[in-house]
DNA sequence: ATAAATTAGTTTATTCTATAAACCTAATTA
DNA sequence: TAATTAGGTTTATAGAATAAACTAATTTAT
């Protein structure tokens, strides 16, 4: 029973509740994630970002009543990455 | 359900590793930790002192045929934050 | 009309963390 | 006696996390 590698992406606490937010739902707005996680805006800016690079998250920039707005959407691949993260973690919790 | 702090001295690849380790025994030698965790030996001895300055485990030091020897033992102190850190994580992982 | 405050983020600068590489001391083997 | 091995520790550097500062436009108050 070897320890499987944690995707660094994924083993971030804000990463992680970013993704496990996005799991539950179609998309989320920036708004929400920043009241779901409480980060920082400039944190949260951050690490969408990175997400969106991976290819973890779609992005969508639009504008809603002349306010920029930003919806974020988890891809196939993301949906993969976590499952995979929760089968790697979950070794390392059940001694 | 808020998402829970994850102990950032858990929430580590190579410390929860270890601490994952120590939960299934009595004590563990360093040796046996570095072919458990394929750590380089340098990494390894870094995250064991954190480990014991934060009280989550004991490190002894003797020696054995005239070599160091170097014993981790997880305290009733680790224990709990290992406990912690898996109810934590746990709400990031079910959806 | 213009100053102040708000919305909705991004960029940057600094601190913190992780890790490999280098190092150390003593013992053993060639 | 010179490598090599055992069993680690220390340090140097790169990378990551985050708060603070900034941008740009909009709305509200004066």
């Amino acid at each position: 029973m070897a320890f499987k590698d944690l995707d660094p992406l994924l083993h971030n606490q804000l990463r992680l509740s970013i993704i496990s937010l996005l799991i539950g739902v179609e998309s989320a707005e920036f708004k929400y994630l920043l009241d779901k996680t409480e980060a920082t805006r400039g944190n949260l800016s951050v690490q969408i970002t990175k997400l969106k690079d991976a290819g973890y998250v779609d992005v969508k920039k639009t504008f809603r009543n002349n306010y920029p707005l930003t919806t974020c959407k988890i891809t196939a691949k993301g949906v993969d990455a976590f499952e995979k993260y929760v089968d790697a973690i979950s070794g390392y919790l059940n001694k």
